[in-house]
DNA sequence: TTATATTGCACAAAGGTTTGTGCTAAACGC
DNA sequence: GCGTTTAGCACAAACCTTTGTGCAATATAA
């Protein structure tokens, strides 16, 4: 390995004015342009690669930033990823990628692998049930975003899709097609985008005047195995549902394998809508009514919100970023033939 | 930020002490077990965090690998970083992940930047038209695995599919069905897997005395849009294809945003085969015959490989290891009145 | 010519670890 | 009681940088 000292020794000066010419301050310690240009030569010959853990450990930066995503293979979250990657990369950060699976002891083990390895920022979609080692980081006034996920109680940067409002038009929808028994699968509970959903949910219920029935809310987490025995439960039920509205993409996955299983057809037999508007979505056998959250938006937000923290090293107050989802129609939704379709009403969920 | 200094200095006891009992060097060097308790006690209290950067240095071991991979959103290759970070993990390695986008400028910056930061190994993906920057990892006797694609004149591990016979089963499959006129949709020319999947297409055409059609060998990425362009001008083809074989899922997307824009249904106006068997395929409007590859397998192997690597200091020698895919059928594919179906030849197909 | 300013660079410390070697004091053998 | 072993730890170097300070030589001023 070849470091500044050879570098040094070869042209027959100090590390020290090999470090400063390597860095582009020649100017203010006035090094001779005649060694620089040899010292840059030399640098080149013996192909010199400067050592960043050196350099970290001196500097204190190591331009790398760690990025905690609940489940990398899921195309919501994969996307976000490959967003915030370019992002980092572009503004000159390497990206340390940690997939806690949903477990909240993994997402507390990988925090404090990150910290050990001295990351400058923090991106982190938590797991949201325990977070004192988050709360931990802001104390100790690292820079950090919440994504997708917000935690209330805690003081920190933060950029998340209205999922109340996403799950509300997602019912209304459901309701304004004359809809009123809706079950929806859930994902994680306890998670900020389930708990707001779920609120969406109920509220649009409420506000329709329909009744709310506890064996229509089922669900545990975000995976396709849980879609589809939810599914294959709620086909179950001496009354099912007419429309299902699945909390993730994986979940329709799952909900989509029952219903092939079961021979049940979208939308004649039964309803579907879903959160997550996966790319494929368009082409499926009832191409699917989703609620598209920009994903783009999400990643370059987030990183934007982190850079703009590490620059400023917490002068910069925290932001709470809230964007917003889009319903986007398709054929998965019957309409009953019982339902009055109310246009002004539809007109007013879609402005909301 | 606590060190290793503060716990001595709050013990009573020189650095090397600590550093010896927090490494589990205790009996080795003779530390009193009395003097071992106040340590790790202390250590406890204070809060005491390993920086790994200064471990790095002193180790010249960082603990992480270097995952490049050509694009994170494509739901293979996120399937596989899900994969690769878990093995990572439990091995005790973080993963540091770059996207390249396909682009060769884009990866050889990131090896670089990889080796600056020091780490440990290499998984990486790789475009394959350069390979220059992979030979120097090869000739500093870095741990490596070449993943998904070989390139053949380096000899570094290696874990890839056998493109070649699952574009040849994709293809005879095709034929036995009676299509003549299969148009493929390449994916980035010059890459690994690119060629191989050529090779079996038109072997497959050869062994069947099928014509060759340049004309209907199009594509130049894995990309959506090519996948789209490319289908529009297959459709406005004289003479179109009755088959479509699309190189990747991210193609086969673009292929179906064009048949839906052209009101093209699969199979009865259009056959469609794909590459990667995406996990939405069986619901797609024509649930998607594919050629599915082993993707956990493929990620798993890959770790393995390179853990090897690394614990036996090059002493091992290079592996290069080729895993099968397999042909999912199922109704993307539709049956040509005239052709007569051969069941021998299938089963040799299958056996292939 | 002498005093001062400037040029051009070297020295050394610091950042947090790990580890080979050496040193002191107690324990042991006889 | 003296020599030898052993226990228990400290010292210091090394890993590769960056950077404040200092010093010699040259240039400038008077």
């Amino acid at each position: 390995m070849i470091t500044i000292n050879d570098i040094a020794n070869q042209v027959g000066v100090s590390i020290s004015t090999v470090s400063r010419v390597l860095n582009h301050k020649s100017k203010k310690y006035r090094i001779s342009s005649k060694t620089e240009e040899q010292i840059l030569k030399a640098a080149d010959e013996l192909g010199y690669r400067p050592n960043e853990l050196a350099r970290g450990l001196r500097l204190k930066k190591t331009h790398s930033i760690g990025l905690v995503v609940p489940d990398i293979a899921n195309p919501f979250f994969a996307n976000v990823t490959q967003i915030i990657q370019k992002q980092a990369y572009e503004a000159g950060y390497s990206l340390i990628v940690c997939n806690t699976n949903e477990d909240i002891s993994l997402e507390i083990e990988h925090v404090e692998l990150l910290r050990r390895k001295g990351v400058d920022g923090y991106i982190i979609m938590p797991v949201g049930t325990l977070f004192e080692h988050i709360e931990d980081l802001v104390e100790h006034k690292k820079p950090l975003v919440l994504l997708d996920r917000n935690i209330e109680h805690i003081d920190a940067n933060c950029v998340v899709v209205d999922n109340y409002k996403g799950a509300f038009q997602a019912t209304s929808y459901l309701i304004e097609n004359g809809h009123t028994r809706i079950a929806i699968i859930q994902g994680l509970r306890n998670t900020y985008t389930n708990n707001e959903r779920v609120k969406g949910y109920l509220d649009a219920l409420r506000k329709n005047g329909l009744e709310i029935d506890e064996t229509l809310m089922v669900g545990k987490d975000f995976r396709k195995e849980n879609g589809y025995i939810e599914t294959k439960m709620l086909l179950n039920l001496e009354n099912p549902p007419t429309a299902i509205f699945a909390f993730s993409d994986l979940i329709t996955l799952g909900t989509l394998q029952a219903f092939l299983e079961e021979s049940i057809k979208v939308p004649e037999d039964i309803s579907l809508i879903t959160f997550d508007d996966i790319d494929f979505a368009p082409y499926l056998f009832s191409p699917l009514t989703a609620v598209r959250q920009p994903r783009q938006m999400l990643g370059e937000v987030a990183v934007k919100l982190l850079i703009d923290d590490l620059k400023s090293k917490g002068r910069i107050e925290r932001k709470k970023i809230v964007l917003d989802p889009k319903l986007i129609t398709r054929k998965s939704v019957k309409l009953l033939t019982h339902a009055r379709v109310d246009t002004t009403k539809i007109n007013m969920i879609n402005q909301y």
